[in-house]
DNA sequence: CTCGTATTCCAACGTTCTTTAGATTATCGG
DNA sequence: CCGATAATCTAAAGAACGTTGGAATACGAG
């Protein structure tokens, strides 16, 4: 009677795996780079064995790929139009839900980010400092061409380091990521000119600009 | 420890929406044009009550908006946007799972299908047919201007009625609607020239021409 | 005011999904 | 070959979701 039901549960795999939380941020982490599953699990704060099975999931949709080196299986988005649906589909639900528009400003605050274009043609001006503020693991795995590594937990012992004058974009993950922000929030405190990268690295990715591993 | 959690179960809740074969069929339905319940429960094949159930969700992912009128309520996609992204979602997964293209060529056959562009300019021609092989109720609420309307199930009987010579335009639903290719291999099979559109009235709409009420 | 219709609310059941513990596989280094 | 590590598989408990029956609401017609 009605025939296009497989069709529709088709359609419903993929809107599966993008029904969870956990599944969503794991999408976000792959979303700057290659990450084995024991850095997926830490880095999105997700028990391993919950990361690995969500992988799975994330397999069958073939939203990921796996590949397998020595002992460790490294995952990454299966494509760049994975990339891009997920900013379509993030880009979507903010538009549509006040509740997470709300979310994001207690979450990130509200200061003005610096746009992927803008930073690109800041790399080569000398009056400005990019500041990776994630983990040396995360900067490792590929980091905007001539960015400082400082993460978040370092900056305040660190700030002597960071020269005066220059104004400093400080960035972190993804789109929702806290750490650039709180860099920026810091900074300011003592009296650098700071702004976010909006989007985080993933933005950056996202715009077709290269990114460097280490 | 992780703040971004809420962010991610708001962003999850747009995902949850997408991750039921009702919810995406009726959703399919209400890209047709507005409709109540009773006529989505009909069109989709869906019981009432649960119609109405998913309907509460659509609404609270803010999908889809009511408006109550007398004693029935009638829901619409929210807004067009929501049409553009829904566009989006099916082309995503179409071209991300091979189970789905082979349930669509099993479902669809594969007629070469009229663009909503080519049909544009067809309209005023006088060599073409567009024909309308949904429900009288679905023409009712909206059609392409200068379709006639021949149900499915009376095609076969109504066939003295078309003029031979012309090419026949059919369309019906949705994407997956199975209704315009059957209608298309019955009208070949009795020697007419005969092409689906792509799409079906949702596409028509989608690429921002009018449809006709009744 | 009462009745009938369209829809929603509430509650309950069954199913599916998430999470985690325990066992298992695969690979590297010795 | 043995042991260690990374990841997965299996199974089971718990939470969330889909579905449906019965009651409730809201409205228009008479």
């Amino acid at each position: 009677m009605f025939p296009e039901e497989p069709v529709y549960e088709q359609l419903a795999r993929v809107g599966k795996a993008l029904a969870s939380p956990v599944r969503l941020r794991l999408l976000d982490v792959l979303d700057q780079g290659e990450r084995t599953v024991e850095e997926l699990a830490r880095e999105a704060g997700v028990p391993l064995k919950n990361t690995s099975a969500q992988l799975q999931q994330l397999r069958a949709a073939q939203l990921v790929t796996a590949r397998k080196e020595g002992t460790r299986v490294h995952y990454r988005l299966a494509d760049e139009r994975v990339s891009r649906f997920l900013g379509a589909f993030q880009g979507f639900a903010q538009e549509r839900l006040a509740d997470l528009r709300d979310a994001m400003t207690e979450l990130l605050g509200s200061y003005e980010g610096v746009s992927a274009d803008e930073l690109a043609t800041r790399l080569s001006d000398p009056a400005t400092l990019v500041l990776d503020v994630r983990s040396p693991d995360a900067f490792a795995a590929g980091h905007v061409p001539g960015a400082v590594s400082v993460p978040l937990r370092e900056l305040e012992d660190r700030l002597g380091e960071l020269p005066g004058g220059r104004e400093i974009i400080a960035y972190c993950g993804g789109p929702y990521c806290v750490v650039s922000p709180r860099a920026v929030e810091l900074l300011r405190e003592h009296g650098f000119r700071a702004r976010p990268l909006e989007g985080g690295l993933t933005a950056w990715r996202r715009s077709g600009r290269g990114i460097r591993g280490l």
